[in-house]
DNA sequence: ATTATATCCTGATCGC
DNA sequence: TGCGATCAGGATATAA
């Protein structure tokens, strides 16, 4: 579940890619994906960079083309090779299911982009204007943060805290698997409202946030299921979590059962007892 | 205004 | 062996 982490990894690897590559014609095998008539659109690349959890692609006419991989979406990068036709992927072949579940390919002069999506939530857009830049959402590791604009991030929110993380138009980046590891790491009670936090316990979840994001990033991103970088790479942070996904394992710092609950149709791993 | 819920989608897994 | 039910979750639309 490509979360800040896994799309920062995706970005660090297309870069050195795609500046300066040209985009001759793109294909698109997925109707739903196109939300804009971009067969046509045609540039080179300026920069790549990463917008919460979307891949921007800048070109030099001042359009990006933005890609979401929401939850299963891959972008895979084919070299165009000068020797022969093959299919390769980063020395891998393409394999069977990433041609089932290819949706659009981008026809560059040095190769290939192509986004493979399993359950067709991700998303290719066009935009044409640079959103002004404005002071939310806070990203977490481009932007300042600290407790006192944790605080005025929260405001008046009732929201249980781990609801909260995941919004995406407060503070970006965070997503399920983040949210249950932050607050373990943080010691907080992910059932606490966003707005009882005091001070020292945001204080401490700043901390927690930017160590856990930070360290994900270092481990380029979690592979759980479906997430591989440009190269068809793993991540390897899933061998360090603490919680997620480890229901009525022991809790690695006390031992106590870790606990599985719903919020917000969303499990939440969390230790009751760290976690008081 | 904020907050809660349903929906999208496919593959893996489970119980019978 | 199959077959229906359930689960996974990022973001948005709709409801309350």
């Amino acid at each position: 579940m490509p979360e800040l982490p896994e799309v920062e990894t995706v970005v660090r690897r297309l870069r050195p890619l795609l500046v300066g590559a040209k985009l001759k014609s793109s294909k698109y095998h997925d109707a739903k994906l196109r939300t804009a008539p971009l067969e046509k659109f045609v540039g080179t690349v300026t920069a790549v960079r990463r917008s919460g959890k979307n891949i921007l692609v800048d070109f030099n006419s001042g359009s990006s083309i933005s890609f979401h991989l929401r939850m299963t979406g891959n972008l895979l990068w084919e070299k165009r090779s000068s020797k022969n036709g093959s299919t390769q992927v980063g020395g891998a072949i393409l394999n069977h299911s990433d041609e089932k579940h290819l949706r659009c390919r981008l026809n560059f002069d040095r190769g290939e982009l192509r986004f493979v999506d399993i359950r067709r939530f991700g998303t290719v857009e066009l935009i044409r204007e640079p959103k002004a830049p404005g002071a939310l959402p806070i990203d977490p590791i481009e932007d300042p943060l600290d407790a006192d604009i944790l605080a005025k991030l929260i405001g008046s929110s009732r929201q249980q805290i781990k609801v909260w993380l995941l919004r995406q138009d407060r503070l970006v980046g965070i997503g399920n698997i983040y949210a249950s590891e932050i607050l373990f790491s943080a010691k907080i009670s992910p059932f606490r409202a966003a707005n009882s936090l005091e001070a020292p316990e945001r204080k401490r979840l700043v901390k927690s946030t930017l160590a856990v994001l930070q360290k994900a990033i270092q481990r380029c991103g979690t592979t759980f299921s479906d997430f591989h970088d440009p190269d068809g790479a793993s991540g390897s942070f899933q061998n360090f979590l603490k919680v997620y996904d480890r229901e009525d394992k022991s809790c690695r710092s006390c031992r106590t059962s870790v606990a599985r609950a719903v919020q917000a149709q969303r499990s939440t791993y969390y230790c009751p007892k760290c976690q008081d």
